[in-house]
DNA sequence: CGCCAGGGCCTCA
DNA sequence: TGAGGCCATGGC
């Protein structure tokens, strides 16, 4: 059996960098992007996408998150002044628009409430603390904004992960979100773009290789 | 037609 | 604390 550190190279020999967020931003949104540093608008769109993605296509999500930025909507303060039922509308393509549209104002006055700056000061745990606590933001959602948004050193756990390595004898089918990732976190090397990298490269082999059972992830066998 | 997508909340044991 | 229902569009 593989450990987590080899089963990266060979996702990652296979797949190649992923560049994940802000990929659509960059090449549609920014055109100045070359992933290098991010700035406040930025960080907000990848907050945004976190949320428009949860159980639904990241096709479906790119194109709620063009529309909202044809109709400059794509910013705290365009978020904020937007009554809920207009942006529902118009993030229709993501699905569960209603809920969605409740935690893009939710998430939006809170980041108006606490800055960027400021937030990003505080130490990971406390800031993973006041992001669950956000109705509509629970452990993977938090995580990737920790990750991509603020750029934190902390590994993301999917259900591609989880089905991953319960099919690989890694963990157990039932492992718990916390536990999975306190597997990864003690076994690699604490790094923000290792970590972001590694969570794409999952994703993207699962999309490729593990659509329907049976599952065969073969080349990390 | 059914199944699934870069989840999370609520309810009920 | 965990299982099950619910949210909803779009691709295949």
């Amino acid at each position: 059996m593989k450990n987590i550190n080899t089963i990266y190279s060979i996702l990652v020999k296979k797949y190649g960098l992923q560049n994940w967020w802000p990929t659509t931003l960059e090449k549609d949104l920014h055109p100045t992007y070359h992933g290098r540093t991010l700035n406040d608008k930025m960080r907000f769109e990848v907050v945004v996408g976190s949320i428009l993605t949860q159980n639904t296509s990241w096709k479906n999500v790119e194109k709620a998150i063009i529309a909202l930025n044809k109709g400059k909507l794509l910013s705290i303060n365009g978020i904020l002044k937007t009554p809920q039922k207009k942006l529902a509308a118009i993030i229709r393509s993501a699905g569960y628009f209603n809920q969605k549209a409740e935690r893009l104002k939710i998430v939006a006055s809170f980041f108006a409430k606490n800055g960027f700056k400021k937030l990003k000061k505080e130490r990971i745990g406390k800031l993973r603390e006041l992001l669950l606590a956000l109705k509509g933001i629970g452990p993977e959602t938090a995580d990737s904004i920790l990750l991509y948004a603020f750029e934190k050193p902390i590994f993301v756990i999917d259900a591609y992960t989880k089905r991953m390595c319960s099919y690989l004898g890694i963990c157990k089918k039932d492992v718990s979100y916390d536990e999975l990732q306190q597997m990864f976190m003690k076994k690699l090397k604490h790094n923000v773009k290792f970590f972001q990298e590694y969570h794409a490269l999952i994703v993207a082999h699962a999309k490729n290789h593990y659509s329907k059972k049976p599952y065969h992830y073969s080349i990390l066998k």
